[in-house]
RNA sequence: GGGGGAGUGUCCCGAGCGGCAAAGGGGGCGGACUGUAAAUCCGCUGGCUAUGCCUUCGUAGGUUCGAGUCCUACCUCCCCCA
């Protein structure tokens, strides 16, 4: 790790955020000097953002705090195309309509990461649909298309590789790279911007930008970018049993988003502290020294402070609480996620798998939570299920005015009769 | 334009003499063991009002008692020739 000189840099390197740095002794220098503004390009493919973007969300984080003016590029305008990089197909294509409402909805959660405003370091949010909806094509080959060279194109991995394959690759992917060059271009402009980061996969595009940006302008530009995240055991983060771990409270409740950082690995703990958490190194050093069963604390510390970020101190400290009930005291939970059920259904009798399918979907269907009967998977109340047949009624309520169902020892929802 | 090959369980890869809900992996889920970890072992991994019924093998037809498997057309991809 080299001694970087400017808070900026030296932070993100001392938190493992660096895979790699296009001239870091003049980035570090003017980092040093003055306000530097920097962007990351964010795709609307889906309504929420989920941990995989959390990287990316916090170096933003840390470049304001430290200073720096971080700008929040959404892909208003690329989502359009699709990028092709690591991919093996072609991207779905969205309609403008699903762009502009997973846009809308992505938004919010920059909000909790960075102050918007306009004061100089102030982060900005833009879209570069602003530009990219209305070029002129012609104009634009001949103002940026010039710049590229097919010959060099052909040679960059995301391509080759497609190539190599003899997969598809469509003229409009092919695009990609120089729509995603010029936008560094069109922020240099507009907002002074002299930095791109991403993920170390986006380092070929960036260096495209920077190419475009000193052909175009004789501007200096700079390129960071961060090392892909797995997990120890080599899986990529953001996947659970219930598909991604997104970062929207409605589609993944801040008890199970602490649920999934509670449960990281051994081996994956000091770092994800690290990256995923604002603690200070030294309180992260402290965690990171404890050993055997006692790393369970530091995990907790980790779901805490990721959930913090996220869902707020308030939501974070419930969910601690909630976990502490079920899985150290025995105890019902008031805060684990629950349903509503007329109390006149209930009352006329619920069957188990429609309990756990339907009602609680914790299993996808009936025949789902057939099989994990016979698994012994599911509980009423702490009470493994034996019958498949068996019917909830009333009487299972407990004294906490709920029904609480598991799958396995992990996954808990709360039946809440109204 | 001509010749050849391929598309399989909506997570992925991949076997499949005309009797197939379809081998085997990976992944995932559950169980055991643990520390709500990893590793290991075991089970499960299309749906349903369930000793049966329904939907699945690129799409649409056809042959057959019966088709993923044979025939025809179409779509998509790959290879060779031009």
């Amino acid at each position: 790790m080299s001694a970087y000189k400017s808070e900026f840099l030296r932070v993100l390197a001392e938190r493992g955020f660096i895979h790699q740095v296009s001239e870091p002794d003049q980035l570090d220098a003017r980092a040093r000097a003055g306000v530097i503004t920097g962007y990351i390009g964010f795709d609307c493919t889906a309504a929420s953002l989920h941990v995989g973007s959390l990287l990316p969300i916090m170096m933003l984080h840390w470049m304001q705090r430290t200073g720096h003016r971080p700008i929040v590029l959404m892909g208003g305008g690329t989502t359009r195309v699709g990028d092709p990089s690591g991919k093996d197909e072609s991207r779905r294509i969205l309609t403008d309509a699903a762009i502009g409402e997973n846009l809308r909805a992505i938004r919010g959660i920059f909000d909790k990461f960075l102050t918007f405003g306009d004061g100089p370091r102030d982060a900005v949010m833009a879209n570069n649909a602003d530009w990219l909806n209305s070029l002129n094509y012609i104009d634009f080959l001949r103002d940026v298309g010039r710049h590229f060279s097919i010959n060099r194109m052909l040679a960059f991995d995301s391509v080759k590789t497609r190539l190599e394959r003899q997969q598809e690759l469509s003229f409009l992917e092919f695009n990609y790279m120089i729509l995603q060059a010029y936008d560094f271009v069109e922020l240099h402009e507009r907002h002074g911007c002299h930095l791109q980061m991403g993920g170390s996969d986006q380092w070929g595009n960036i260096i495209n930008g920077i190419e475009l940006g000193r052909r175009m302008l004789g501007a200096q530009l700079f390129a960071l970018t961060s090392p892909l995240i797995t997990t120890s055991s080599g899986a990529k983060m953001g996947k659970t049993a219930a598909g991604a771990v997104w970062l929207d409270a409605d589609l993944l409740s801040p008890y199970a988003y602490w649920q999934y950082w509670r449960n990281t690995e051994d081996g994956d703990v000091e770092r994800f502290l690290r990256l995923f958490t604002v603690l200070s190194i030294d309180d992260i050093a402290r965690l990171a020294a404890l050993r055997g069963q006692e790393i369970n604390e530091a995990k907790k510390t980790l779901a805490s402070e990721a959930t913090a970020l996220v869902h707020g101190r308030d939501a974070a400290a419930a969910a601690e609480t909630a976990a502490r009930q079920t899985f150290e005291e025995g105890v019902f939970a008031r805060a684990l996620p629950s349903v509503e059920i007329a109390l006149a259904d209930l009352e006329k009798g619920l069957g188990v798998l429609a309990a756990f399918s339907e009602k609680a979907g914790l299993v996808a269907s009936n025949s789902e939570a057939r099989r994990q009967v016979k698994a012994g998977g599911l509980k009423v109340n702490d009470t493994t299920v034996t019958d498949e047949k068996m019917i909830l009624g009333p009487r299972h309520v407990t004294q906490d005015g709920v029904i609480k169902l598991s799958l396995g020892r992990k996954r808990h929802m709360l039946i809440k009769p109204v």
